[in-house]
DNA sequence: CATGAATGAGCTTTCATTCAT
DNA sequence: CATGAATGAAAGCTCATTCAT
């Protein structure tokens, strides 16, 4: 189930929890900038017993992400699951999408740092499209469906909600307010109505145009 | 006009066009990362050179964002200004955008990758706003005044038509397509119209049902 | 008997066996440049345990080249020990020696390497002298008293005969061929004839010269 | 004419000549267990300007290796080319290479050391046959040709030399005389007479052989 | 008795940076 | 002005060794 490569030995728990408190050191310098020796500070696990988990630093910074994605992917999946209209469900994720953000936004950031850098270990981007992109378009689908949804092209539907809940929840991050819930339904308003004045039928786009 | 730290000694303009090609360097590999030796390889300025017009390998990055900053900048302000309602500017400023991200793709990415880093030279959140959200939200109030745009919170709306422009933009340089232009059109139409099946007002949503 | 510093524990038959795999690991690289990890790997004895037998890796070393030395005394002793003139038995000790060069090359020449290094565990010059020199003086010694050998320094003659075999033996070691009788016949042939013309007895030149 | 893989910067002769005094550290303990630091310290030599100048430690070793047989090969073929009959020129080659052990003692035994080793830079059995067995050989071929040596096998009768000269050499720095010139003289009778009663002439062996 | 797990100590190497020319 | 040569500083990683079980 994990993107990850491997480990080659099996990480006790213990250390996994520790190692998670290193996610806010590789978030803030990223990947080369961070010294092991600070993770190994940060965590309390030697760096000897680092080498001896992980083959090198970066797939310490692997594991990491792997488990943002992991854990991503649960929750989301799980607030796609509760029972309801498209539209509903569509809102629960986008909710859920945007709290998570909050709550893991370093390691959030870091995954946008390394998406699409070449060299990854983690195939961050087919990880993003797992964890955020397929449940998207899985709800968004289920709106066309049930017809709660106006949604002409999913895939770039589920871009647009995708963006708006990435940059929101960045921004968030970098100028925290406690109008936390308000911005979350301006973004949701501005997502479910759109700015155009009038809904331009694609098809009856001409005659509309002259109005 | 530049947001950069400025270079100790007027840069030759020679010397200018050949760094640019250092910015892949840095957008793959990120500032740790990318050696200084790379940098002069690829632009066949000597190392020491480098060191005799920037004080330091960090400068040399932040000279190549801030001027690619300056250049969206100038770019998205021209493709606003072009008269029009608010609505078509807006359509003009993000076309703009997304042309920009697909050929800045390298640059654009390490932005983001930057974003939020806490020791960073140039503050990109505020080269971000200057170049990308003033504009934006320019135009939503233009679109708000001339009737054009339904747009309740300008500072929200900022924020969706800045993620999905980004977001796709991303999408794009990641996996790059010949219908780069069905996506754009897809994404704006989603930006214009909204998902919701109706337009909602929020404070009258009775009585705007009826009509 | 034994040249080496005592094993701590006793030494289970088989895994001195096992550990006689390790000889040419240190024979190529060294002991430093030799991984406790792959003696571990290549003897099927786990790093550990190979620790619980020896208090340290260059102590699995030192129980090695005792244990050939040990092996090179035996054998050779035996040689020298088949009655004969003093030149038939050293005859046969030089073609023992040189099998068991062939037989044993990898840590015949991890034995010269150490050989000189000051701190050995094993006094490897005295190991050889031991097991080769002493014997080899025995023999011309024997040559000299049963007048079956021309030999007017025994120390000097150990030297050139063991300096003859030890090269050939490595050359063999390193060029191997199927020509081996062949050298050894001819390297013998030049010990025993010397490349001299003419024989001169020092002492009585003038008289042997007429001869 | 250098056996050593080419150094990729020139070696500034200063440092060249302090470079020489790493051979003893190298020789003692051995390429693994020398210190880059101790060859920093022992030669003046920072530790990045080692690194500058040579690609790794190893190559630091390959270079006094190399540096050493292109010493002795052209001390050795300086001594063979002083005019005079086969065997004159043995006895001034042979006299020569046993000075050059006892000036050169500590590299000399570590090039047997690394004789044989798979990975080494220098191929040391190459260097070996060139700075020694080949000038052996000539002069040993030229006293078969000029009548003044007694030779059969002259490959062979190069390793009886090889061989006695080598590890006499060896013998004197483990254990140093002032007897040096004795020692010297003894080995050379041994070489010139051999250890035989009598010489036997090998067509004619089947008949001595009987007495 | 044997051994898997864990780690302290330290070394090679890298690289940003300086400076004499 | 520009730059080749040189180096101080630090970091990743390895590995011999220990010890609880």
């Amino acid at each position: 189930m994990s993107v990850s490569a491997a480990a080659v030995r099996t990480l006790p728990s213990g250390l996994a929890e520790r190692l998670a408190l290193a996610a806010d050191l590789f978030a803030e310098h990223g990947l080369e900038a961070t010294r092991v020796d600070e993770v190994a500070r940060i965590t309390g696990i030697p760096r000897a017993t680092l080498y001896y988990y992980f083959p090198g630093k970066e797939h310490i910074l692997a594991h990491l992400l792997s488990s943002t994605l992991d854990d991503m992917a649960e929750r989301i999946e799980t607030a796609a699951a509760v029972p309801g209209t498209g539209r509903e469900r569509l809102e629960r994720v986008l909710r859920e999408h945007l709290a998570f953000i909050a709550s893991h936004g370093a390691t959030y950031r870091l995954l946008f740092a390394e998406l699409g850098r070449a060299a990854s270990l983690v195939d961050i981007a087919r990880g993003v499209d797992r964890a955020i992109r397929a449940p998207l378009r899985a709800v968004l689908q289920a709106g066309v469906d049930d017809g709660s949804l106006h949604v002409l092209d999913v895939h770039a539907a589920a871009s647009v909600v995708h963006g708006a809940v990435l940059v929101s929840g960045l921004e968030q991050l970098l100028a925290p307010s406690d109008r936390t819930t308000d911005r979350t339904d301006a973004i949701l308003q501005v997502v479910f109505e759109g700015l155009g004045k009038e809904r331009v039928d694609r098809r009856a786009a001409e005659d509309d145009h002259g109005h």
